[in-house]
DNA sequence: TTACTGACCTTTT
DNA sequence: AAAAAGGCCAGTA
């Protein structure tokens, strides 16, 4: 049942670098479909049960972490930190720094 | 097969 | 600047 795009997208989510962070929407379209970012989404939720997915290195658009308060915010966020990735007073990651430029 | 859902994105109030 | 609305894709029931 998965299509391409699901198997691409992983692969593009394993190769996003420590300390750098992806948007749903940059996945997707390195993936091959700039407009599947929400399917994106379910490929974490499902595959994050599997060690190996950088999940914490996926936010949203904005910069920011896309989960609710207490449920993995917090851990992300932390993880994120780990990394050397920095969150400003808003809470937002600096995206034109940090987003992970692939090529 | 149709209907619903989701850690989104972009454009328009 | 912030909030609302519409659009899109693939997987699951």
């Amino acid at each position: 049942m998965a299509t391409d795009f699901t198997r691409r997208a992983l692969d593009v989510i394993r190769a996003v670098p420590r300390g750098r962070v992806a948007t749903y929407g940059q996945i997707a379209d390195l993936a091959g479909n700039p407009r599947a970012a929400r399917q994106v989404v379910r490929l974490l939720h499902s595959s994050s049960q599997t060690e190996g997915l950088p999940w914490h290195r996926v936010v949203n658009g904005r910069g920011t972490v896309s989960l609710p308060r207490g449920r993995g915010y917090e851990e992300q966020r932390a993880m994120l930190a780990a990394e050397g990735v920095v969150f400003d007073e808003r809470d937002r990651i600096d995206l034109k720094r940090f987003r992970w430029n692939p090529a």
